[in-house]
DNA sequence: TTCCCACCTGGGATCGATTTCATACTCTGG
DNA sequence: CCAGAGTATGAAATCGATCCCAGGTGGGAA
């Protein structure tokens, strides 16, 4: 084993132990080109002897790229990123790569930032849940392959894997239709990227198709990061003391809203019908069990690494944008306003109805 | 603004645009010697107007290292690690360095290679919540600075942040003593590592501090990964019909607890007890909510990376060991057993009580 | 006037692995 | 017995930024 090295061992120091030279070390380790049998193994062997590690600088200098791969996420404490990172470190991993882990904060700046660090470690890809425009064109306009994540910023060039907001929202406000609710709130965080924007569309599209009246009034955007969510969605409730149910566009709206029926001790689902998009362990764990729309989040990591991985290795052709199908799942914190029986579907309590699993692919 | 570029720029190229040598640009640039005004102007300007960014790989080749930092979890998925990350990255962007997470899955080999990797890249630093001693050895053995993040693998030559697991295990265990539970279960993931083990002192202190006997029957090791945590809890549950109260030494065990406990149709805590290693955002969320010990996960995260900061920048001096306290947190989940109401504190079911925050410093 | 120092610049070595390229040896088939 | 394919090897160039050092200026002190 090693012996308390201080400096770092070389291809050279490998080589001389060997008794022969760097160009064959690097032949017998690479396994490029020719190298004799017994001097593959004895560079082997006096490599690990010396517990030599192969320097990434000195190799991406020479070559075209290090194996680094980016990641830039919004926000890591949210459940559903992390869900995201894990997916993408597992494909990545799996193919050898390396992640790094960049948190934007929501700030175009930051992105900005990160694209630039990625750059500069010349990254053989990037995935990034965008917040602008500007990281990805920086990115893409480098050569650098771009893959983007829930959310797409509209840059060109780059593949993107989302989620079908639109159907997932549409399926979920339909649901409360059908029970009968008629003055249905919509909570929503931002309304700049194309996730809380297509979330709002598939609301209204199932009020038209329902043939339902919108009213604006019943869309409240608190705004990413609130400063304190729970009163303006408190002032909201009393403003419009008519609403008998709840679409949260996601975890993080869904939570506050939860907390806040919670707290003015509304009856949920008698008093309230509750559904989250983005469901999440709790939403299992509380009583009743939140409807949510389960998105595929890890799976999405997974995929968007695979994409990326494949332009890595060269495959060429136009951008793509996988689509993938969210996951009604209805549980208990959803029924007819007031109360009354008016449900389709009988279900149980704790199970989940699917609808709609698998993917598309469009240009 | 950049126009389309095949290759990348380099200095060179910034430096012929300036009038001048690559010398003079690197100087001009990077803010050390001489430089005229003038020129140092003119080269700034050109390398903006190329679009220059600096090539990591060729500075670290010729420095001694990459400005990245690793970091090492079990499993991003777990809130815990996740905040811990988000802890780390928040700390590690403030001074400019990039992190690169690894998940090694609590397996000892995917953190050696975490560690390869890290030491190929040349990584200015590591932070790593430790699986076995092996990674860390590597590490410190290449001279790369390392702190271990809550457990310690029990290797030399690293600092080490980490939580009183023993203290917190002390206080939960003890508060159920006071409420007179005399048959107190505790359910575990693993006692390889520290935080287990050290967990499960605390369990047995608190007996002891009590005059309490102990019962090897009414500890539960559910073992990492384990396939059906929910059916080892109901056999647990079953063989010991007159435990009054669980004690879950982290969130997935408290997860897996709660869940059985709630299928079983048990009222807590009138009929037991409970009480969560690790306070995560759902267990204020459902009802009651659960008595918990809080670990200040994020900020952990936050203080080892600020240490291994400190280490980069050249600080000598022992290894340290930086111990967090943990926060009691009194909610509804706990109460004497059978419901009688042999509180000592009042507690207000939403509230918590602080009970040691702060944190010692130790060789 | 001379010397020294502070200021400024560019040449060239350097980091470590990869990758031509030139050389040389060993067979095989004609 | 030789051409040429196939096999092996090491010297040297390369990647891009940094940095030491030699060379050059100007101004102030001796």
């Amino acid at each position: 084993m090693g012996k308390g090295k201080r400096t770092r061992v070389t291809l050279r120091q490998v080589a001389q132990e060997a008794g022969t030279s760097a160009s064959t070390a690097s032949r017998a380790l690479a396994g490029n080109g020719y190298v004799a049998e017994a001097i593959k193994a004895r560079v082997v062997a006096a490599a690990d002897r010396l517990g030599y590690v192969p320097d990434v600088s000195a190799r991406s200098l020479k070559g075209r790229s290090s194996g680094l791969v980016g990641l830039v996420v919004s926000d890591l404490r949210n459940q559903f990123y992390a869900a995201l990172a894990a997916g993408v470190e597992g494909s990545l991993a799996a193919a050898g790569h390396q992640m790094v882990l960049v948190d934007d904060h929501g700030s175009d700046a930051q992105a900005l930032e990160g694209a630039r660090a990625f750059l500069a470690m010349r990254a053989a890809g990037v995935l990034l849940a965008p917040v602008g425009r500007a990281a990805t064109e920086l990115l893409v306009e480098h050569g650098t392959p771009v893959v983007e994540v829930d959310r797409r910023s509209g840059a060109r060039g780059c593949d993107a894997v989302t989620i079908d907001s639109e159907r997932g929202a549409r399926d979920a406000v339909a649901h409360l239709l059908e029970l009968g609710h008629r003055r249905i709130a919509m909570v929503l965080d931002e309304t700049m990227w194309d996730t809380g924007r297509n979330r709002l569309k598939g609301y209204r599209a199932a009020h038209r198709d329902a043939g339902v009246p919108l009213s604006r009034r019943l869309v409240l955007d608190l705004g990413l990061r609130p400063a304190d969510p729970g009163a303006d969605v408190a002032a909201f409730l009393d403003a419009n003391p008519g609403v008998t149910a709840v679409f949260a566009a996601n975890n993080v709206v869904a939570e506050a809203v939860w907390q806040e029926l919670k707290r003015r001790g509304s009856a949920v689902p008698r008093d309230c019908s509750v559904i989250s998009f983005d469901d999440l362990g709790w939403m299992r764990i509380v009583e009743p069990g939140l409807t949510a729309v389960r998105q595929p989040v890890y799976d999405m990591g997974r995929q968007a690494a695979d994409l990326l991985l494949a332009r890595i290795a060269g495959e060429r052709g136009r951008a793509q944008t996988l689509t993938l199908q969210p996951e009604f799942v209805r549980r208990g914190s959803t029924c007819a306003p007031g109360g009354t029986a008016r449900t389709a579907h009988p279900s149980p309590p704790g199970g989940g109805a699917a609808r709609g699993v698998g993917s598309d692919v469009s240009a």
